[in-house]
RNA sequence: CGGAGUGUAGUGAAUCGGUAUCACGCUUCGUUCGGGACGAAGAGACACCGGGUUCAAUUCCCGGCACUCCGACCA
């Protein structure tokens, strides 16, 4: 891609109202646009990051034998009556009537997921089902904050699981709970898994994911030493004292949340009438389980964490491309097609303008290898990460093993 | 929803009872070309909206709205 011809260019200046780290950079740097407070344009930039990092995710939801779907985002009144949510969760829907109908912009996916299940479920032999979706989220906050981490439409992977019983229940739940450690490492993101409550959707223990972030809204308590984790608002450890687990000192910590699963069990499919014939022809109920990252969050996340003062810093795996060639003299343009041709990820920089606000713009659009075509190059590249000073000049060959 | 702050070109700022100034960005031309270059010439603003006071309001007053921050709630 040209960098002349991307939508969405980089601005000089910080845009005054934003104080959120995450907010300045990504507008700055021209990853997303915000329409109103807490509802935000994934720009060209922004969209593959998404892209990116749902792909992560899809891979590894793939894995643990889930089924990629898509459910709708308007729903009807009647489907949130059957869990009583319409009532109990209205603060955070968003509400409406049209026409002496009601309906609900979606905050979450249970209701909807679990009819269409129960169309379909009849015997033992259908369990395991494990669903799941990316797709978008209203949640009436009442307060938008935090740039793109409190937004009042993101997008959010939810996976649905159900089982025939508790223990196949429990099973798939820490698996995925690893998989989600798992998929946050491969985001770039070191994750703790934290108990917590279940806020509306249950009033079972659950478990967040939760990345420490100078900048995080949230609060947690957590082990120096080993993985041990709990959320401020069940927290039994408190500052200072010695970890459960492994002895270690208890700090406590901001933090954002990435992630949180939920093991709801039979209450759901009790209230929505999910049952299924057992080995003796019984009928049960079914245990019921849901899952989210928030992907959009994710991308705020990264920002809050891993850039600098001169800009963003984007792991490989999820940069928007994988690398970003500055051109400074004509046979840039000759680089620039062998490496398209060898189906590297490029973002070239063959803007009319001087070396060093194209190097500024690299630093602050966060691509992690800066390659440079320029006089003092001659018929090499130069090779420089995001990260460090350090500069080498390569062969273009060089530079293509290198990538490959 | 309570509290605080802010609304003036695309962005950031200045002004002040007499109809708006600067910087960056943008356009054109020329010179530059390794860390946000230089010169010249341009374009770009119903001063958030509505009402009031006044001969005159961007400026003062009232009422909205929007955005940001703190709190409550939450992925």
């Amino acid at each position: 891609m040209r960098y002349s011809e991307l939508f969405g260019k980089t601005s000089r200046d910080f845009p005054k109202e934003e104080v959120a780290k995450n907010a300045k950079l990504l507008l700055r740097a021209g990853f997303i646009d915000k329409l109103m407070a807490g509802s935000y344009t994934l720009l060209p930039l922004g969209f593959r990051v998404k892209e990116k990092i749902e792909n992560i995710i899809r891979e590894e939801m793939d894995k643990t034998g889930a089924e990629e779907i898509l459910m709708p985002l308007m729903h009807p009144k009647q489907i949130w009556n059957e869990t009583k949510r319409w009532e109990y969760a209205k603060d955070v829907m968003y509400q409406f009537k049209k026409d002496d109908k009601e309906y609900a912009l979606s905050f979450t996916h249970e209701e909807v997921v679990l009819d269409i299940v129960r169309k379909r479920l009849s015997s033992y032999k259908d369990l395991p089902i494990k669903l799941y979706h990316f797709s978008t989220k209203f949640r009436n906050e009442l307060r938008a904050k935090s740039g793109i981490l409190r937004a009042r439409e993101f997008l959010m992977k939810d996976l649905y699981s159900l089982h025939a019983s508790k223990e196949d229940l429990d099973k798939y739940y820490f698996k995925v709970a690893e998989v989600y450690i798992k998929i946050f490492e491969r985001l770039g993101l070191k994750a703790r898994m934290v108990e917590a409550p279940g806020g509306v959707f249950t009033e079972n223990i659950t478990h967040e994911f939760q990345v420490l972030a100078e900048n995080g809204e949230d609060s947690i308590f957590y082990c120096e030493k080993c993985d041990f984790g709990q959320n401020k608002e069940i927290a039994k450890v408190k500052k200072g004292d010695k970890c459960p687990k492994c002895g270690g000192l208890i700090k406590e910590g901001r933090s954002i949340e990435v992630g949180n699963i939920f093991p709801l069990g039979t209450i759901y499919s009790e209230k929505m009438g999910i049952y299924f014939a057992d080995k003796k022809g019984e009928k049960k109920l079914a245990w019921f389980a849901c899952y989210g990252i928030g992907t959009t969050r994710v991308i705020g996340a990264l920002v809050e964490v891993l850039s600098d003062e001169k800009g963003i810093v984007w792991p490989k795996e999820v940069s928007p491309y994988e690398v970003h060639l500055v051109g400074l003299n004509h046979k840039a343009e000759g680089v620039y097609e062998k490496l398209k041709g060898n189906k590297v990820d490029v973002l070239f920089d063959d803007r009319d303008i001087s070396a060093g606000e194209k190097f500024a713009d690299c630093d602050l659009i966060g691509i992690p290898i800066r390659l440079i075509v320029s006089d003092n190059t001659q018929d090499k590249i130069e090779w420089k990460e995001r990260i460090g000073e350090k500069t080498e000049l390569l062969t273009i060959d060089e530079v293509l093993t290198r990538l490959h």
